[in-house]
DNA sequence: CTAAAAAGTTATCCTAAACTAACAATGTGC
DNA sequence: GCACATTGTTAGTTTAGGATAACTTTTTAG
């Protein structure tokens, strides 16, 4: 069972597999900061609170490496958010800007279960 | 051209609006703090906040009631909760407790425009 | 190999949004 | 019409999540 943690979160997981962060493959702070748009200091700040949770590891002065539970977490949002962005996008003709902003909140609000029924739904539209 | 308020802000709308409030209908504080599970004193400071935003007006000690402006969000804040609440539940199959969860999170991230889309691709769709 | 740049850390501060507790105003039942 | 319950207000506290600035450590250029 996944510990919930807060979108905020989610968002720096996110971004750490983004950026090509996996159990093997680190991530320095600074480019989780640039790619945000936070400061460095609320990374080392977050960072911490997820060494805490066990989803990442940090030694001091060092880069980023994700454990399998953060690495599967961060999975998750991206999937999540590839999959708002994808029915935004091709089903409901959004621009892209406008659904990459609200594919980013709404990435936040979908369970486990609902995400399944998602992918499912959107299979069948298949779009392009 | 509508001012951006808060998540928590439109939330607060939001509920004064299911809770049957309008320009001449007034809604007491004490029923906004029950139907949202806050406290007295969380409605208090945040009416303060959208009275001082146009949004509503409170007499010293009295009901609350919405503008214009205030009604018109509240109501465009519910709206965009129903149309998701629709397509999670008929087109999506996710269960109704879950599904306003959800939509409670997704209402905030819709845009106008993007509103409009939902709005045509689900009236398209022939639920029920 | 060392000076300077870059990156990470820490301390402190700010704001939003909630809470509790105490107080003030209003409304109701007898 | 007064006592008491209900409602609204205010003050002070907490927590999350951001910022800046100063400092330490690491990396890199010459």
């Amino acid at each position: 069972m996944v510990e919930k943690i807060s979108k905020s979160h989610e968002d720096y997981l996110e971004a750490i597999v983004e950026l090509g962060g996996t159990t093997k493959s680190a991530v320095r702070s600074v480019d989780v900061a640039a790619s945000m748009g936070v400061s460095k200091a609320s990374v080392n700040k977050a960072i911490a609170v997820l060494k805490e949770g066990g989803l990442l590891d940090q030694p001091y002065y060092g880069d980023i490496t994700l454990t399998k539970a953060g690495f599967d977490y961060g999975t998750a949002v991206l999937e999540r958010h590839h999959l708002l962005y994808t029915f935004l996008t091709k089903a409901l003709g959004i621009d892209e800007k406008t659904a990459d902003e609200e594919a980013c909140i709404m990435e936040h609000a979908i369970s486990d279960k609902s995400y399944k029924k998602w992918r499912d739904y959107i299979k069948k539209l298949d779009l392009d």
